[in-house]
Order: C-alpha cells, then sequence, then structure tokens
DNA sequence: GTCTCAATGCCACAAATGTAGTTTTAAGAA
DNA sequence: TTCTTAAAACTACATTTGTGGCATTGAGAC
C-alpha cells in the first residue's frame, strides 16, 4: 500500500500542474495558476516546499538557483484515496451512490455514456476472468 | 441554484448523521460518532454550533435545554459541489477519468454493475428523449 | 570584478479546522 | 424548594491552510 500523504486543496492543485506536466520549475507551475486565479509566487513557492516536506515531490536537479521538480507520489494514488475519503464521508463508503449521483447530476453526453458502458463491459470481462 | 457552503470534514460528519437520521439532538450524533472514533461531545457541539453559523442546520424545536436540529441545506447539493470540486482539482474537471478510475480502482460486485448498467440505460434514455 | 535580477529560502500571519475544558441553566429527583 | 444532572453556551488553543513579504544568492550582463 503506496503510503498516504494528506494534500489540501492548493497543494493538490500545484500537484496537478506537475503530475500533467512532468518535470517544472516552480515558477512556470506560478504561471500555470497565475493564469487562473490572482496569486502571488510567494504563495507558490511555499505550497512547494509543503510538498517536499511531506514528500510528494523532489528535486530532479539544478541550474544555478533554479529547481527542476519532480512528482514523488502517483496521481493514481492520491485519487485513489481522495475518492475513497471522499465516499466515505458523503456515501458512507459506497460506489453505487457515488456513481448514481455522478451519472444523474453530471453532464454527460451520449458519447460519454457510449464510453462508460465500454468501460462497464471490460470490467465485467475482468471480474469474471477473476479480476 | 442553492447557495454553497463549504463543509469541513467534521463538519460532513456531522451532516452526514443528520442527513441519515432527519431531526436529531446533539448528543445523540455524538453517541453515532463516538461510536466509531474517541471524540468529546464538545468538539461535536462547536461543529454543530459552526454549522448553525453557516446556515447548513436550524433549530427545529426546543426541550428545555434540549434543541432538536435538522438539515437546512440539501445532502445532494453539497455532494454537487463536492464531486464538481474534486473532479476539477484531480481529473480537470472532467466526468470520463472519475468515473474511469472508479470502475478500475474500486471494488465492484458483479451486482454492481449490473445496477450501473441499468442506471446508464436509464439516462441513456433521459438523454434521447432531450433530458 | 561588479551589478542586476530572478529564483530560492525563510519568516509571518490571518483564517479555518479539530479538539476540548469551563460555566450556565432548565428539568426532573428527592 | 433545593439538589443533581445533562445539555447548551462560551472560551481556548494547537495545527493546518492560504497567502505573501523580505533577505539571500547564483548567473549572466557589462
Amino acid at each position: 500500500m503506496p503510503k498516504k500523504i494528506k494534500l489540501s486543496n492548493f497543494e493538490l492543485e500545484v500537484m496537478q500542474c506537475i503530475w500533467d506536466n512532468g518535470e517544472i520549475i516552480a515558477p512556470d507551475v506560478h504561471k500555470l495558476i497565475a493564469a487562473n486565479r490572482k496569486i502571488s509566487y510567494s504563495s507558490v513557492k511555499t505550497i512547494f516546499d509543503r510538498l517536499e516536506e511531506k514528500g510528494a515531490i523532489r528535486r530532479v536537479r539544478t541550474y544555478g538557483r533554479t529547481i527542476l521538480w519532480a512528482a514523488a507520489i502517483q496521481k493514481e494514488d492520491v485519487a485513489g484515496s481522495l475518492v475513497a475519503d471522499f465516499m466515505d464521508r458523503m456515501f458512507g463508503g459506497k460506489v453505487r451512490p457515488l456513481m448514481s449521483h455522478v451519472l444523474q447530476k453530471e453532464d454527460l453526453t451520449m458519447d460519454d455514456i457510449s464510453y462508460l458502458e465500454g468501460l462497464l463491459e471490460e470490467r465485467k470481462k475482468d471480474l469474471e476472468a477473476g479480476k
């Protein structure tokens, strides 16, 4: 079981940039986030400090003062914990109410539905085969 | 659009008890939560204070000192915001990656799958009918 | 070599959150 | 009527989170 790290919203926002971009420097993450909302570089930098503290990111290498960062934890693991927590708190840990909610409340296109049907089919085969 | 209230984990835990039980008094909520983890009545009571402050619960009536509480916001609305936030932060706001994650990572029984297939069918009909 | 600048490192601080102790008071027991 | 008790009200406090300022320092410009 991957070690479980708790990430705040802002930390998650930064991790998102890192996961999506692979290796990246803090100023670039700042630019990405600042494109959406007003935020100082210092704030983003502080989050980097905390993420390193928590072991969520690591230094890849350094160019002079500039540090290249990479994720040290997998997005899937974080997503897993978060989904599980969320299901626990909101839906008593059960998958059905969650799925039911998403299927009913979120906007779905016909295309999404076909896609999900496909996923279900696959999953069914896996299950039959003994997972 | 229902007014959007941010709830912390603990607040959500308390709301859960209230949603599940309808009208309820604080000591009973405390008993429910204390059954799972060590927590003082005061702590639970503080959460009640904050939930009232936030307009998430309301006083139904009073017996002497004892207050009967009820939810003032719908579970569906909170779930909606939370799912949306979560999707935004984790999956760029997209339904597919979320569903895909849940379908692949969470434990599903054959029964769950049939159930989900049913849901998808319904949803499909709704969509065809113009939602 | 010195200067400039951008990125880092470090510090600060208010608000939100989790947790609980203390004081007050209404209801029912004695 | 007084006593006891359970619940509410109020207060406190450490930790986490969001946000940013200031000082320091390598690299490249001159």
